[in-house]
DNA sequence: TCTATTTTTTAGTTATGTCTAAAAAATATT
DNA sequence: AATATTTTTTAGACATAACTAAAAAATAGA
């Protein structure tokens, strides 16, 4: 078993790592909130463990292992935070501090059967892919509501520009990040777009269409 | 905020207080598994922060403090393995270690919306009554089925004797721990028992009557 | 009551995970 | 290329919460 600070440290190194071949000790520090000798120090112990490709002034990078562990604790705090969002109605911003208590509980059995009470949800209230049990994650695939094909159906899964006015916006309408939407057309005149939220049909300006981020389903 | 080494204490020193005006060292260190000199230390870390009346040699009792953050602290447990239960179908045997890790996660938002998300249940699937936010905890009122007053409901808390024939025949019936039930008759001839169940009026032996621990509810 | 036993505490050690300060290595500047 | 700067590591300290072993207090037995 690993210590709720492993993984921490592993869930960090999967985060920073994206793209990238390694990460600095500063980098993790700096995302940590924590002194870099410290960072050293679990770095040494991590890769003791098998968890961390670790080189000494070179950076790190997790290993196969310690993918698959980080990858798991991802899977449990978004788990949990789609139950406290569309089971206990919290705030899609509010629930984050508590998912990262939530994630460090220990028994796959919770995990297993939450994930069956809330129907196997593949995205997070915050629209990022939930992984699977084997470690498998969706690569993420997010597009303009304005360029997606006639007919696509995608989640909301973030805002490009989010002034003060379109956040406003969506708020009066109660469209949220998570909530699934099909585009239905693009209208000649004004580019504005014909859509299916909610199980009603609306229509979203130009500007809406070129600010929401979509995540296609490839379903 | 308290570790989650304190709260344990604080919840080991409430249940073994009991109906005694104080716990020795000893007793608290088998309860936990722990060794005296651990439970000494801790006990003197309680006591300066006031949750814990400790008088050396003479044994620890909580203070009014202890006891609100002790009885959090089962609150939290109770309704975590109320959800565990009736939600995503744990069976009441299993959910006493993953409630041990979920009653620490702090958010007192987290545990009011679980509570309404349950409907403000009063009693836990072991047939343990939740205490209340303020700390008001339901006094355990067990009587035999056979000695309920005629009409009267409650709620089955436990078995007093429990051979095997007995658990398979509740089982059978699908008859479980947290279960409501009313009495609605005793019969003369046998002293069998007329009770609504599952919502179904069904006939229990005397056997059964004098074995079956009720709560009752006063509502 | 005096000794033996049990209980409890104290003193000192250990592991985990953080820190600060100083040393070492890597990188950047001139 | 030599020096200055930044990054990273090492070394040593500290808090928490456990432990063992020994001392002290309380309780029980003769």
């Amino acid at each position: 078993m690993n210590t709720k600070s492993e993984e921490d440290y592993l869930k960090c190194l999967y985060h920073l790592q994206q793209g990238k071949k390694s990460v600095s000790t500063n980098e993790i520090a700096n995302y940590l909130s924590m002194k870099p000798s410290s960072v050293s120090d679990m770095l040494k112990k991590l890769a003791e463990k098998k968890c961390v490709n670790y080189l000494k002034y070179k950076g790190s990078s997790l290993t196969k292992k310690g993918e698959l562990i980080a990858l798991s604790v991802i899977r449990k705090h978004r788990i949990w935070e789609t139950f406290l969002v569309n089971k206990l109605g919290f705030s899609w911003s509010k629930v984050h501090n508590i998912a990262e208590q939530l994630e460090h509980v220990n028994s796959e059995e919770l995990i297993d059967k939450l994930d069956h009470f809330l129907a196997y949800p593949q995205i997070d209230p915050h629209g990022d892919p939930i992984p699977q049990k084997n470690g498998t994650i969706a690569e993420l695939n997010q597009k303009l509501l304005g360029e997606l094909k006639h007919g696509e159906k995608g989640i909301i899964t973030g805002i490009k520009k989010g002034t003060p006015s379109l956040l406003n916006f969506l708020d009066q309408k109660s469209i949220k990040l998570g909530d699934q939407i099909q585009l239905l057309s693009i209208l000649e005149f004004d580019q504005s777009a014909e859509v299916i939220i909610h199980e009603k049909n609306i229509n979203l300006s130009e500007k809406i269409c070129s600010n929401l981020l979509i995540e296609t389903l490839n379903d």
